[in-house]
DNA sequence: GCAAACATAGGTATAAATACTCATAAAATG
DNA sequence: CATTTTATGAGTATTTATACCTATGTTTGC
């Protein structure tokens, strides 16, 4: 479980900061400031939920490195960013790298908190979804090198009889690995197989 | 089958039109010139297959609409957009819509033609899957109601006896149906079912 | 009205998956 | 060296799915 879905505000601005700070609490939102993207990284937990909203330029990390970083480290938090010296090529960069709100400084504060607002739903409504990835991806870590293989076959659909052939062992093997990996993904049925191998797959 | 990958060029003004195929036919790529969206449009087929290259700012239709219509009309066509009067907001939105670029005239030649050549190359390699996703949503028009309904229990894993239960038919008859939508979408196995299911989901 | 599609259901048979159990040998891990 | 994991294989029984077939009543479109 998450503590809290929480906007995350790295800026080195202290002004900036503490003014968008005070007026997400007005408005029912929770956030949390900090003063560079390290102090950011360095708090981060498994729990960490909600988005981010950075400046780009700052003094270490920069906005965009700490949006790279962040997808590198797996971890699911759309960022929204304001800079004050934006032009249109590294507008298209961010978005294209999958950046939920590029505004530039000065902004229309109700601009902001639009952008900031629907991220954090859609923050919330992703939550689940990738808290299960992240749960299947550490199942199918824990599968053997042979179930692993058997896995594969299973997903092509095919029986187990055509996978003892395939790999050259007993029909009896194939499905004692079929039932053992089955109930290490947590599941019952093929279909739910399927269904968490492609969700798996969906963002690798 | 396609005819063709060709490059789309939608832009009213004639001398920037011309000049870009004639680059793009020099480095050996196909283009066509169209004066207006609306041109563009008239000549959609199923076939039209590559990508677009579409001034923002046109007469008539402007670019981001015919992105818009190219969307609804569930057209899989990335679109580049060239414009000569660009700010950041409108950049922002154009990506947030999905456009594969944004480049601002005057544009360095190499730069748009680099952004071509990848959209080209992503749209040949995303052109049999989305035919395959066309085929699939043909082919579940092609179900009856009640193949639809069981077909929602199967993906669900369900076993054709739960869903007789939940249906209030017979066990026989789910096995009919069954059977008959899996020869309609031509899959014989039901992880081959799911797969496809997924995939007819995965754009909807 | 008649043909086609649809929903219903059964017969028969085979193939496949599932759920339990047990057992052995190799490999890895502590 | 002892324990655990892994890969291998089997017994037995039940449940499901698949592949054929036939048949009837209803609805829909031409």
């Amino acid at each position: 479980m998450t503590d809290q879905f929480i906007v995350h505000v790295v800026d080195d601005d202290e002004l900036v900061r503490d003014a968008l700070i005070e007026v997400l609490n007005m408005i029912g939102m929770r956030a949390k400031g900090y003063a560079s993207a390290n102090d950011f990284l360095g708090e981060l937990t498994v729990d960490t939920a909600g988005c981010v909203v950075s400046d780009i330029r700052m003094p270490g990390i920069s906005g965009l490195e700490l949006q790279k970083r962040l997808q590198q480290m797996d971890v699911y938090l759309p960022v929204i960013f304001i800079t004050g010296h934006a032009d249109v090529p590294m507008a298209v960069e961010a978005i294209q790298q999958g950046a939920a709100g590029f505004i530039q400084k000065p902004f229309r504060e109700q601009e902001l908190l639009d952008t900031i607002q629907q991220t954090m739903e859609r923050a919330e409504l992703d939550y689940e979804k990738q808290t299960a990835i992240k749960n299947i991806k550490s199942r199918l870590d824990s599968l053997s090198q042979r179930e692993r293989e058997v896995l594969e076959y299973i997903s092509e659909g095919a029986a187990n009889k055509v996978i003892a052939a395939e790999l050259g062992i007993s029909q009896r093997t194939v499905e004692n690995h079929r039932a053992k990996l089955l109930e290490k993904l947590e599941v019952r049925t093929t279909a739910a197989l399927i269904k968490v191998m492609v969700l798996a797959n969906s963002t690798s």
